[in-house]
RNA sequence: GCCUGCAUAGUUAAAUGGAUAUAAUAACCCCCUCCUAAGGGGUAGUUAUGGGUUCGAUUCCCGUUGCGGGUGCCA
């Protein structure tokens, strides 16, 4: 509709002078004060006037009738009406169809593509999972918002570097390390993969409470493994990967995948030359045997860089990362998505890191989440109120697969695995990308796993209605010209006209929610207007052409935007 | 204590400072002789609270209340 919105500010303007008296307004201006009616019957575009009042010292109602007369004489294919102070703009019903399909069959897999990545490099570090422990529905927020917005990025051009910082250091493997000796075996943990060593994690938390040795014993193999002892490293290579295999799992579901997966572990030998940098320029205080950076300027607590006994904290790594990251890839944006539990901590690096005298600090960026319940009760692992990843999508793929069999009982059992499989990770995606990233979510299972009203089912259905009926439209070509008829194919129109500006907002707020929120939008506008419309059994051909050339224009931005929320485009259902 | 996020129908969520606050869901009702009823339509129901800025506030600012997060050796 941006368009749109262009070519009536550039006429507006160029008439203003006429209507006002010689006071002439600039397209921008005028642009930017233009929005959409709330009702469609108003118009397609609106220009409310009372911020020019002022200006141009006359009443909005007074400016909307001046403008309404002076553009009667415009052939811009769009028409103006005054109504109470503002200026309501319809388009014509073969414009509107004639510039919107064109665009979106000229530009195919691309259309609303704001193209302005080209040549830039962004680094998105998210998913980002502790080894050897469980991968959980807390986790669904990085790992979807991050994945999301790589593709996001990919699609306005940007080359972009997705990196799972791998949670694969820390005294948890000292302690994996005592556990497996004392109780595990390797067949077992073959056989059992990650979550046996989740068991072996849980036990040792618990021994450790009545003999709290234990704990010395893990540091003991830590540090062990910190000076490459050969039988510990081997262990811990052994766990890493056992959890990637399980991860991996996942994140094929998922339809995830990463450029990087350069855990915290890589980056041990690079925190020193920063430490010493910090040291060099004086930024570092011992403070009660620790070393700081103080931040007491900028109102933030002070950033821990060295513990009392000398090793690092989470900060050192993440700057030795920033660094590195800087230096391999040459990033112009650098993302991190985590819980915005994280956030004072991001805050505090990054002002580290501009401290420190790096220039790209403002090239960082924290992209926070809220925290998730389920069923409106907290997370917490102890008492077991936590719900695995893969448990989830196998019930959601469960209960799909369910409907499917009563719905659709001609499809084979093959066809059936793979859409259960795609529809029941879609319906957890979309539920979970439907809400503002920033607010906490309640998880509330029975919701998520539904698959009628605003959900996931409901878009790849309507989805797969329009692959069927372009299917069965093979052979109808298009149009010499757009016949638009109906209210619903006018509305079909405006909503696929819309989705380069959801794009640039979608990339701007770092939110995917405003793309499933298009989504349901053009899904509906869709279905209404294949229930209104007929359109393979109108009589008039030309009808049926036009007809035909929407339903594969909102199969064209559907597809799209489901790629850019990972999710699946289902050609059946 | 200090810092910070959130608050919209019974519930889950929308709304670049603009017109009558929008959907879904649960409830009640209607529509398969028709391109997939996993669909379409109807009825009913909402901005926590007190101020301020503004022609106009769900949106911006301040206070209050409620819920969450953070606040030095976890990540």
């Amino acid at each position: 509709m941006q368009k749109f919105k262009k070519i009536i500010a550039e006429e507006i303007a160029k008439r203003s002078a006429d209507a006002f008296g010689g006071t002439a307004l600039e397209p921008n201006e005028i642009e930017e004060l233009l929005e959409y009616p709330p009702d469609a019957s108003m118009g397609d575009v609106a220009m409310p006037c009372f911020k020019l009042s002022r200006t141009l010292r006359r009443s909005p109602i007074q400016i909307a009738l001046s403008l309404e007369e002076a553009l009667a004489g415009a052939d811009i294919g769009v028409s103006a009406k005054a109504l109470n102070g503002y200026l309501n703009f319809k388009v014509d019903d073969a414009m509107l169809a004639d510039q919107v399909l064109s665009d979106v069959f000229a530009e195919g897999a691309s259309y609303g593509s704001p193209r302005i990545g080209e040549g830039k490099t962004v680094v998105l570090d998210y998913s980002s999972p502790n080894v050897a422990k469980p991968f959980h529905i807390g986790h669904l927020g990085t790992t979807i918002i991050g994945h999301s917005l790589k593709r996001l990025h990919e699609f306005a051009g940007y080359k972009c570097v997705g990196i799972n910082y791998l949670g694969d250091w820390g005294t948890q493997f000292g302690k994996l390390i005592v556990a497996y000796r004392k109780w595990g075996s390797r067949e077992d943990i073959e056989k059992g993969g990650i979550d046996k060593l989740v068991e072996l994690y849980v036990r040792f938390h618990k021994e450790a409470e009545e003999n709290a040795a234990l704990n010395d014993e893990a540091r003991l193999e830590f540090s062990k493994l910190e000076r490459n002892d050969p039988e510990n490293i081997e262990l811990w290579q052994w766990f890493i990967k056992i959890s990637l295999e399980e991860y991996s799992k996942t994140y094929s579901q998922l339809g995830i995948d990463f450029d990087s997966y350069k855990g915290e572990s890589f980056y041990t030998d690079k925190m020193p030359a920063q430490i010493e940098k910090l040291r060099e320029m004086g930024l570092l205080k011992l403070d009660d045997g620790a070393s700081i950076v103080d931040l007491s300027e900028y109102n933030m607590p002070p950033c821990l860089i060295l513990k009392r006994d000398g090793s690092t904290l989470y900060p050192t790594r993440d700057i030795a990362a920033a660094v590195y990251r800087k230096q391999e890839y040459g990033f112009d944006k650098c993302i991190y998505v985590t819980s915005s539990a994280q956030s004072l901590h991001f805050a505090q690096w990054f002002k580290v890191v501009e401290m420190m005298g790096y220039d790209w600090y403002s090239e960082l960026v924290h992209v926070p989440y809220g925290t998730v319940s389920i069923n409106g009760e907290k997370l917490a692992t102890r008492t077991g109120n936590v719900i695995l990843l893969k448990d989830l999508i196998a019930m959601a793929i469960e209960k799909v697969s369910q409907i499917t069999a009563e719905k659709n009982p001609d499809m084979s059992e093959v066809e059936r695995a793979k859409i259960a499989e795609e529809v029941g990770v879609g319906a957890v995606v979309f539920y979970y990308l439907s809400n503002s990233r920033i607010k906490d979510i309640n998880f509330i299972l029975e919701d998520a796993l539904s698959y009628d009203g605003n959900t996931g089912p409901y878009v790849q259905y309507t989805y797969a209605r329009t692959c069927s009926l372009i299917e069965k439209a093979k052979g109808i070509p298009a149009p010499e010209k757009y016949s638009v008829t109906t209210e619903e194919e006018r509305e079909l129109l405006k909503v696929l006209a819309l989705f380069p500006e959801k794009v640039s907002a979608a990339l701007e707020a770092y939110e995917p929610s405003v793309i499933t929120h298009f989504i349901l939008d053009l899904a509906a506008a869709y279905n209404r207007f294949y229930h209104n419309c007929q359109i393979l059994t109108h009589e008039d051909a030309e009808i049926v052409k036009t007809r035909v050339a929407l339903t594969k224009a909102a199969n064209i931005v559907l597809g799209t935007a489901f790629e850019l929320i990972c999710l699946k485009k289902t050609k059946q259902i």
